[in-house]
DNA sequence: CGGTCGGATGCTCATGTGAGCAGGCGCGCA
DNA sequence: TGCGCGCCTGCTCACATGAGCATCCGACCG
């Protein structure tokens, strides 16, 4: 068969034309005189070395961005945004990318949001330590669900939403209450309680969400601060809860996976949540694609920011998870992108 | 400091700039448009992401070229051409890639030889099987050096020069004597025999030489063979031989390592292969590096084909070499190449 | 044997891109 | 404060490049 040989030696050809392109420099004419072709030849071998994969340019940076996934994600789930980081070996280094990035994104938020609801976490906690002194003006910040302030770790729950609020020259709202109360009386009581529920009321009018959310682990800092014992996590996990949204345990499906405790949970719901224009969630990590997932397909974010990982698991269908979404995956991103990107 | 700062915001556009242009195929005035920058300065941050390196441009091929390592290999050496291979993890598939190139090297060989010389071992039998038929048209072979007929392996010594011989439509013309006689009378004898003599009189006359080299230690091919012992090349190793080429064994300095030893050795002799104007060393791996250098560093051969590792090994620079190898890396390569490649 | 079709080839032309240069800006130094 | 000095900016212009098109060649089929 000729057209096999001659189809070898074109890639031989497009390699060599590659070489002499990218690492030498020459020009497409110059390399056309070495190879003894005609100069547009050459354009094609490269074209043609770059279609097939043969050229891979990478950009190595800690802030690059994965451009291409964000565009399929956005695509894919509707979502106002996406920003997806590479995602380098490291677990830690990993999560201290995702929060550089989501302070990025917080910053170049347009319109500039007047109140920021925010909840609380490892996850935010970074974010908040990666945003620039004065990275607005006058944005004020609102505790969305409730927090530990008792906690033993250094920097939780109001000191996220106070230093949100500081570096932008802004006040900052805490919602002073825990965030899962043992008794439905007490939580419908303290609710009341026009310190709390003024809180939350206001967290409502907020003009968007930044969030983060837990797995449904041991690990969990509901665990750590003593809301949940390890048996309630054992508990909700048979339920199918994969993790927690502003303190809210859902499952695969979406839905709240415990309602009894749902109700004892004070704060923001998750409805408030998925109608919120601009909800943004801050995830990262092998453990956590789960909860990502169960998020982002029912719309709880409309902007979310992660890493390259969770991005393609994101995206990978997988064929038999019970009740929700039955994905299929399309051969590669042909979706012809008409609008210009947003996030500068 | 300001210029730390304004710096950084730098690095970021020029890592925004990459991606919108790398990956998302946008034209500079399209980034500058979403940079809010103009198209000059996109042009200016995409030459600085390059320069520092922040964007990687990889050949991913198996037939791929390090050309840049090549030229300085040729600098640094005098050499009339360098071909580098880039090294993958398994050193099998590096032998296949290094012998690959060989033959491709030897098929664009010009003014294409009449007659040409080659060794024989492992290497050089995978150059020949890497050969396509018809590589080129009434080129004869003469092997250069004793060969092993009786060797259990399949295929060495003499099935190579008929292998390449005949792929040309050439005549191949095969030196019909051990490589290594035990006494040196025989040696003479032999060699005066009109059907030896006259081969090797035929080897000195080749337009081009094609060979190898190997490591002096047990795995070597005169071990199996029975031209030497195990205790053999203890005593070589004890002179500082490296390794040998067309059968002599050589030291770290170019020199041969046992005179008596090589007097014994029937074939052509070193000086000639410094002398011809084309000696082609097919060279690769880890183990082969001390030899290599040896070759190179004493104009030993006029083209190398080798492996990047190899290529690099012999760039760097160590400072105390007493025949043991104490390599010593330096930082970088910083090495200005100022004269354009050759090999087309 | 002639017709037709698909793919590759070499071209024209519009656009994209890099080199080189004048002006401006901020910094350091007196 | 005033005066260079060097770096950065935005520009012109020449060149490199990719899109689109007419043509050619070989393969396949009636």
């Amino acid at each position: 068969m000729v057209s096999t040989e001659s189809a070898a030696a074109n890639e031989l050809l497009a390699v060599r034309a590659a070489e002499l392109y990218y690492e030498e420099n020459k020009t497409q004419d110059e390399i056309g005189a070495i190879l003894r072709v005609t100069r547009w030849k050459v354009g094609r071998l490269l074209a043609q070395a770059r279609e097939r994969g043969i050229i891979r340019i990478e950009i190595v940076h800690p802030r690059a961005r994965r451009l291409a996934l964000e565009r399929e994600l956005g695509a894919r789930y509707g979502l106002k945004d996406a920003i997806v980081v590479p995602a380098p070996v490291d677990e830690v280094e990993l999560q201290a990318r995702v929060a550089e990035a989501a302070a990025d994104y917080l910053v170049s938020v347009r319109p500039v949001p007047r109140l920021l609801g925010v909840s609380w976490g490892r996850t935010l906690h970074q974010v908040a330590e990666a945003l620039p002194v004065g990275w607005a003006t006058a944005v004020n910040v609102v505790q969305i669900n409730g927090g530990v302030s008792l906690s033993k770790r250094p920097g939780t729950a109001a000191s996220t939403a106070v230093m949100i609020a500081q570096k932008a020259g802004g006040q900052a709202t805490l919602l002073p209450s825990p965030a899962i109360l043992e008794r439905l009386e007490t939580k419908k009581a303290i609710e009341s309680d026009r310190t709390v529920g003024g809180v939350v009321q206001m967290a409502r009018g907020a003009a968007a969400y930044l969030f983060s959310a837990g797995v449904a682990d041991t690990s969990s800092v509901h665990v750590d601060s003593g809301y949940l014992t390890a048996d309630d996590i054992g508990e909700l996990r048979e339920r199918g809860a994969v993790g927690d949204v502003i303190g809210r345990y859902i499952t695969a499906d979406g839905t709240i996976a415990d309602p009894e405790l749902d109700a004892r949970t004070l704060g923001l719901g998750l409805e408030e949540l998925r109608e919120a224009t601009t909800s943004i969630l801050v995830i990262g990590g092998e453990a956590k694609h789960a909860v990502a997932r169960a998020i982002v397909t029912h719309g709880l974010c409309s902007v979310i920011v992660t890493d390259e990982h969770t991005a393609r698991a994101l995206l990978d269908d997988l064929d038999g998870h019970d009740s929700g979404a039955d994905l299929r995956v399309e051969p590669a991103g042909h979706h012809a992108t008409p609008s210009e990107g947003s996030s500068s």
